[in-house]
DNA sequence: AAGTGGTCTAGACCACCTT
DNA sequence: AGGTGGTCTAGACCACTTA
């Protein structure tokens, strides 16, 4: 082991190129529609064609661009209708993770979850909108993990990125996160009293509410990538 | 072009390796828990080890493997665990889309499906029970495209190979073949009366029993890999 | 301290589109 | 035909695992 830089600082490379291409996508440097061709990523990362592909299939898998087969990548343009299917999709899944949450959760689950909810109000009241979106992530990805359906967790996940780069652009006022804090603590009690029903409805409406707030701070017309930065967040 | 042989014939190479480990899957070439090691399926294939990769990357995201990064791909054991997880997933997403049907199928559509339903009792008649298969993904593929929302279709099609691969391992029986058909036949029914919430519990209960069927002719104790060849089909 | 095997690069190859 | 750019190969490189 070399001092102290790290032994490989996040993998394979073509992990780092997934990311610098996911941190160029949010900044905007490629349009939506875009062709992504291999050879100027790999002058544009400094790595070769066969390493950028793989990072390519990843990003593919995210929801990030589009890849046909010998026609290269495209960079998938975020419209509404995206948007609206990524969370019907989400919706479909976490309502049964939040069903299959109420029956195999241990009593030590739910007070580790009202935690986290407790960390996120916190973030909250502090207007800490980073934090927010980083608890709001653990909050739903506890229960997606609780739940015990893997393959759904897995397909959670890997959307997780894009999504919550589509709510960083949108913002996360005070309005938004007094929602979503309400409804965290209708959730928790519907787990406490291991109500599945309620659980579930409760699931389904905040994450339709979360779609609905997201186009309605979305841009009308033009189609967008995920992020080109957003400079204000509390109080949008 | 060269005469008649097909111009590239199922497209890039990676296609094709993919396809080859997808039938040595099934034919139990590879047991689960293997190691798939790139170069050994490199020179087994005829190609490099990165086209390998690449098609192991694409397995990886239909759920035939475990792909780890430094690591390599481990042929994924298909325990009854395995299997409950996909169908659940599945159900969550079709219930969903049964739903969207309801509201989004025209009524030529609503004939297209009766079609292909037809076509199924018809290949049922006969005891083809490859046919049977086919036609089963059709009807649900169907349903699912006429929902109309592209993410759910991606994933439930992504899975699509490995489900009908365990289909065929514990055969399709003429008890099961009659269920499916009437299961059908009250759904296109609540499809008719536009009915999305009977729609929905048929599609629960089908997928439900779908499974329950699977696990009941699914061996035991061992952990299985897709296939391993099933002789008899009809009448197990 | 090798060895094994995943990762990466450079350049050739070839599919597809344009002229 | 020619060009552009996706695909593929061979071999070097390097992370991780054995002793």
């Amino acid at each position: 082991m070399h001092s102290s830089n790290g032994p490989t600082l996040l993998g394979p490379r073509y992990f780092k190129v997934a990311n610098a291409i996911r941190e160029d996508l949010v900044r905007g440097e490629f349009q939506p529609g875009q062709r992504l061709k291999t050879n100027e990523l790999a002058t544009r990362y400094g790595t070769g064609s066969n390493t950028v592909r793989e990072a390519l299939q990843q990003l593919n898998g995210e929801g990030w661009i589009i890849l046909a087969p010998n026609r290269g990548a495209v960079v998938r343009p975020l419209t509404r209708k995206v948007i609206v299917d990524i969370y019907e999709m989400r919706e479909a899944l976490e309502v049964c993770t939040a069903r299959s949450f109420v029956e195999n959760a241990s009593n030590n689950d739910i007070r580790e979850l009202s935690e986290i909810q407790d960390r996120f109000e916190e973030a909250a009241q502090q207007g800490d909108t980073i934090e927010c979106s980083v608890l709001n992530g653990n909050f739903h990805r506890f229960i997606n993990q609780c739940a015990g359906n893997e393959e759904i967790t897995k397909i959670i996940d890997n959307y997780g990125r894009l999504m919550s780069s589509i709510r960083r652009y949108v913002g996360y006022g005070r309005a938004r996160a007094d929602r979503v804090i309400s409804d965290h603590r209708l959730l928790i009690e519907a787990f406490r009293d291991r109500d599945a029903d309620r659980a579930a409805s409760i699931t389904s409406e905040h994450l339709r509410v979360s779609c609905e707030d997201i186009l309605a701070n979305y841009l009308t017309d033009v189609d967008h990538v995920a992020g080109s930065f957003v400079s204000d967040a509390v109080g949008a």
